[in-house]
DNA sequence: AAAAATAAATGATATTTATCATTTTCATAA
DNA sequence: TTATGAAAATGATAAATATCATTTATTTTT
């Protein structure tokens, strides 16, 4: 199995800052998951002992509403850690993690977590960190979703996607998504997602190419996510 | 000048992690504001350099969006502390802080934060763990402001602000805010609040009396806010 | 490769919500 | 105290969005 010392991703996120003997002591204790596509990798109300160190792949973080719906709060990828706010909180889990596509997951139990964040200020810090960004960035979200309408929301949440997971070669924003997963992250009806998202296509803002989306004109896309 | 040392409000938040001697250096360096109704205590996009911790008065915290609409995210009250995100993050401040009425709030510099933070692990915990909760707390709500209609999403902050600020002595939620501000919370229109209100009156499920609203079947709201 | 299941697209319509116009009520200061 | 302005309320209408029904396309299974 691989080692945590070794490993290129952690330069991405909090662990870089982690010393020799902690990624040691991380790798011996760490396990790796394999998460296959529709597969959760937690589940909301669940508690949760460890924190999740996305090796590759991707996910989406979802809240299912009373209503039944589910909403997706966020979306993730290699790099990315998950499990944080549970683990400092010492709450549930308050999102469902799902494989959009095959996933490798690195798990370190909790009390190593604990200890570190005990221990290295600055691992503290960066933990922090993320924390206060990711709650900044929730706060930005609740007032677009109660204040933007939906064809704003969706101008939006395209340039978002392609921020988050890059471009593919031949342009397309480099993942998959179903019109419903679209519709749920932007809260709204499928049938509405696909209606507006059928206009963008017709006034060549953007193209559907198989499973995928390309965006043709950006700054069309920046305008109408403002409202203009 | 009053001391944090004897001050009963740090019972309830973060401070109350603090030792004898740090609660000192807090309390030669503290400086107390009397921010009067309609006043600002932060601004979004400013730099921030310390903590303020609510001594007494109820205030709200907003976003201005896009096309200039304010959704206030989180009412606050004595006991509260604001800028910790911004702090930590070393982010400009995400949200304005408006009082409601007159506040009076304590201001400790952000070295004095930072550095106790190193120093003090149960400190550094609790400031966590609020961001934490702060986060799950704004998840949920990008999920209703998403999926939740109108009525419900106002049914939901009526429980809610009852919650927060509590009754008078008519039993009334203990907070005036406009119907403009109602509005502004569940992100509608002011006049669908009014309308929304107005039901709710002709209902027998909530009154109005002066400025402040009257719950009166709590479990009709609660029923509504799921969507029943 | 055909059949079945799932996802996407489209149309018709209903419902929700926003906007604009006007009136009424309430608070505040000249 | 009345004049002035703001907030609240109400009506009429328009726009946005959801729902339901149906068709077409795409995957998956047999």
């Amino acid at each position: 199995m691989s080692k945590c010392e070794q490993c290129i991703i952690k330069r991405f996120n909090a662990l870089k800052s982690l010393t020799h003997d902690e990624l040691v002591k991380f790798s011996d204790h760490k396990t790796t998951l394999h998460i296959k596509k529709g597969e959760n990798l937690m589940t909301e109300g669940n508690a949760i002992n460890g924190l999740y160190c996305i090796r590759d792949g991707k996910g989406k973080l979802t809240k299912l509403s009373t209503n039944g719906k589910e909403q997706i709060i966020k979306f993730v990828k290699g790099g990315d850690i998950l499990g944080q706010r549970s683990i400092l909180s010492d709450e549930p889990v308050g999102l469902n993690a799902t494989a959009l596509e095959d996933m490798h997951v690195c798990f370190i139990p909790k009390q190593d977590i604990i200890d570190t964040i005990k221990d290295n200020g600055q691992f503290s810090l960066n933990i922090m960190k993320i924390i206060s960004h990711q709650l900044n960035q929730a706060n930005t979200l609740v007032s677009q979703m109660a204040q933007k309408p939906v064809k704003e929301r969706l101008a939006e949440t395209l340039i978002t996607l392609e921020m988050i997971f890059g471009i593919d070669n031949e342009g397309c924003i480099d993942v998959v998504l179903t019109r419903e997963e679209i519709a749920n992250t932007i809260g709204t009806a499928t049938e509405s997602a696909i209606r507006l998202l059928s206009n963008l296509k017709k006034d060549g803002v953007i193209d559907l190419i198989n499973k995928k989306i390309l965006i043709l004109d950006k700054s069309a896309l920046k305008n109408m996510s403002e409202g203009y």
